[in-house]
DNA sequence: AATCTCCCCAACCGCGATCTC
DNA sequence: GGAGATCGCGGTTGGGGAGAT
């Protein structure tokens, strides 16, 4: 009801930029009553945070960010927050468009000029994402990629498909608590060496907050999102 | 120079989740 | 525990700039 909807004019950016500094944001739906501005809270808050805020990094993302964003978007689907979230001064907006507009583009022309190498192996092509280094005994792999993975903890982009490769994501993942128990570990990593489940198991991100899963599953994904993170020498969240 | 087409990205929309009373 | 308010996420849109015709 007369609110006014469209690109920011610099004018209201400066309002909305010295009321959130002088009194915080707090109720986002009172904000542009009480700061003077014509606009709904919903429009305050999107220009905030996917712009005015002083920690948002400007300008094209680098190399290595883009292969982050490749690597979690493999990993984790169009769940834009969490990437962002592994990627400081950079919003959920930000990466949907640069995905949208230019990685998704690349990666399908990527991969129509790389063919398959084997059809008939169960390893196909895919984002590289390497795990750890540290391959122990990989004389009980199996063909069950659960094996592949923890015997050698290595995904290569030209080796396999990860999205068959790994567990199917539960929604329940984000949300729940986690245990210190793990047992449910084994299942995942059958025939696995003591050492690699340990290195797996006590990561220093896993030591840190006392979690409960409800299947392994949940508890895999967690462990293998924590070790990517690590890996890629990414900030904690 | 005018018009058209394509592309990018800021902003909007709808909806589920969470919070507050 | 329920209802309304608010927040935050992901999908979509459309204005405007750049290049092509």
């Amino acid at each position: 009801m007369g609110l006014k909807k469209g690109p920011w004019t610099p004018e209201e950016d400066q309002i909305l930029i010295s009321y959130v500094q002088q009194h915080g944001h707090g109720n986002w739906r009172a904000l542009p009553k009480k700061a003077g501005l014509l606009r709904c809270g919903k429009s305050c808050r999107l220009r905030w945070t996917n712009y005015l805020r002083p920690d948002v990094k400007r300008g094209n993302l680098s190399k290595e960010e883009e292969e982050t964003i490749i690597k979690f978007h493999e990993m984790l689907g169009n769940r834009w927050s969490v990437i962002a979230s592994r990627l400081p001064g950079r919003t959920d907006n930000e990466i949907k468009n640069v995905w949208n507009t230019h990685l998704k583009k690349r990666l399908k022309n990527h991969q129509t000029k790389v063919p398959k190498s084997d059809s008939n192996s169960p390893i196909q092509s895919g984002p590289c994402i390497e795990l750890s280094s540290s391959a122990t005994d990989t004389s009980t792999t199996t063909t069950t990629t659960t094996t592949t993975i923890t015997n050698n903890m290595v995904i290569k982009h030209e080796e396999m498909d990860s999205l068959e490769y790994f567990p199917e994501i539960d929604n329940r993942f984000w949300s729940e608590e986690l245990s210190t128990d793990n047992s449910n570990m084994e299942s995942k990593f059958p025939g696995d060496t003591d050492e690699l489940q340990s290195q797996i198991i006590s990561s220093p991100a896993n030591t840190s907050t006392d979690y409960i899963y409800e299947d392994s599953d949940m508890e895999f994904w967690h462990n293998l999102f924590i070790r990517a993170g690590e890996l890629l020498q990414l900030p904690e969240i």
